[in-house]
DNA sequence: ACGTTTTGTGAAACACGGCTAACTTTTAGA
DNA sequence: TCTAAAAGTTAGCCGTGTTTCACAAAACGT
């Protein structure tokens, strides 16, 4: 079953989490993304059905399929972030904005993009990887 | 009612065909999207409710409301296909992953981008405005 | 160790945007 | 002009992803 783009945001949701917190928690994702704990509830579900994560008694962890999805998402919100940041757009939006970018493209068009564009990995928006 | 990002394709879509064509009916839209008949028909009842469009006896115009969105939406398609095709990506490829783009940005953000990457109007995707 | 608070789940509902199927209306050809 | 094809509408369904509300299960402080 193929990704959706709020699964994907679960996913870098998790990653980015994970590398703050350690542990992650439904509750945890459910504050960063602003949506319910019962929506990440049943997206977990999914997601674990599906191989992306693993739950644990009280944690969620991503599989190293999961993994890959969501580093290269964080990846190209980074690239995104960055791009609008250096067009003078301001921090916030930029996250924002960026957040619905980084689903748009094809993995070929966005190291296309990339290599044209080639920001060399410039202000990462919060952390890096 | 804000305008969702499928409502933003139906605009932009009379636009364009209205430049070939003068008069557009549902049914164009329909093909043009690749969407059923019935699907056009439900959202232009939506479309009308919310005063982007107006339907005749046998045709969809946009108003001014309507034009100024599907104007907009269009030069972002322009401008984000031109961009991917620039970048060395397929354009079927980028005129499909531009439709998504295009719908991302604020007004703001967009011109801002725009600036910053100056593609002065470069290879407009099949006609220009 | 017990009760309170926090966290997670399940059921039911809703919005959205598509679809099919059946129907009506319009257009246009013989 | 009349009938067949094309175009449009309506009703009902589906999948996705939310929500709320009620409840279950852990975790934690005293």
């Amino acid at each position: 079953m193929a990704l959706r783009e709020s699964g994907e945001d679960y996913l870098e949701s998790i990653y980015v989490l994970s590398k703050h917190q350690g542990i992650v928690r439904s509750i945890d994702v459910a504050e960063y993304l602003g949506v319910t704990k019962a929506s990440v509830s049943k997206a977990m579900a999914t997601l674990e059905s599906n191989g992306y994560v693993e739950m644990g008694k009280r944690d969620v962890h991503l599989t190293e399929r999961g993994l890959e999805v969501a580093r290269q998402m964080w990846e190209r919100h980074c690239f995104f972030v960055g791009l609008l940041e250096d067009a003078g757009v301001a921090p916030e939006v930029a996250s924002q904005e960026g957040c619905h970018l980084e689903h748009c493209l094809s993995e070929e068009s966005f190291e296309k993009l990339r290599s044209m564009l080639r920001r060399d990995g410039a202000s990462a928006p919060t952390m890096t990887d």
